[in-house]
DNA sequence: CCCTTTTCTTGAGTCATTCAAGTTTGTCGG
DNA sequence: CCGACAAACTTGAATGACTCAAGAAAAGGG
């Protein structure tokens, strides 16, 4: 545990209360992979605490988000995936076939992300990019198996 | 309707079948405003046609979608949208408050937004973005009432 | 240590979407 | 023009992710 930071003053300096929910859910998004869904929050930090509802992590999982200790992301025709790479703006690539998903840095600078040239009046505040393609183990597949 | 397309030769062209329901559907498209969810689309050719099944339109949304004739976009926490837009790479504006959309054009040409840097041996194919804000009536809001 | 507020549990409810079975409707070959 | 076959449509149930609501438990300031 040496080197890690303090799961309960991350949270409080964070303006959040400790509770064993907490720190259980903090503990598993340190080991499990760097984007999870609910269900793999659960399952993961049930395991550490012995019980926990879905609620539960559902609620904890928007507490964590609205003080930006965790980044929400929502591709289409997925359940909601977190990761705790918050604060740069890095961005996605997703695979069709299988979901897998892993981390892309910003290919065009900062202010192009955010500066749509025609932004028709709106305050633009995030720019979520998303590119999809295949993986490589499913083009492997794919080549393989027709 | 003179100089409007043969919405059934679209189709056929298209290798789809020519329905009732998906004139409708296709018509609906036409007059609706560019961004509709399932439910607009089913509203509105349901009047064109007396009635109309819900499985229906989720049908033919994703038949006109498999072709080419619609665009599907999922901003994080609504339901999906279409568009008829298609063929170019343009990108979308989605207010915070109320889910106002709107279309922008690629800020940064062609290249840069089917490229990422890194693509970990992925294929990409397409490059979603969508910019997240508050359009200028949420704006005007919130600043009258806090 | 007590009180207030927040958080957690339980269980029901919602919404968009999909699945499944059976009927109707296009389209194409004759 | 007619029938066969595939595709599309209807109906109704099911799913999955997520939210709502009410009460019990626990955090933390006074």
């Amino acid at each position: 545990m040496a080197g890690l930071p303090d799961q309960a003053e991350v949270l409080r300096s964070h303006g959040l209360r400790v509770t064993a929910a907490r720190l259980a859910v903090l503990d598993a998004l340190r080991e499990l992979p760097p984007h999870v869904t609910v269900e793999h929050v659960e399952e993961s930090a049930r395991k550490r605490l012995g019980a926990l509802s879905t609620q539960a992590v559902y609620d904890i999982m928007r507490a964590l988000h609205e003080v930006g200790l965790v980044r929400r992301i929502e591709p289409a025709g997925s359940a909601a995936l977190f990761e705790t790479r918050v604060g740069d703006n890095h961005h996605h690539l997703v695979c069709r076939d299988c979901g897998r998903t892993v981390d892309v840095d910003c290919t065009v600078g900062e202010a192009p992300c955010l500066a749509p040239d025609a932004a028709a009046g709106f305050e633009v505040d995030e720019a979520e990019i998303i590119f999809w393609g295949r993986c490589p183990d499913c083009i492997d597949t794919k080549e393989r198996n027709g």
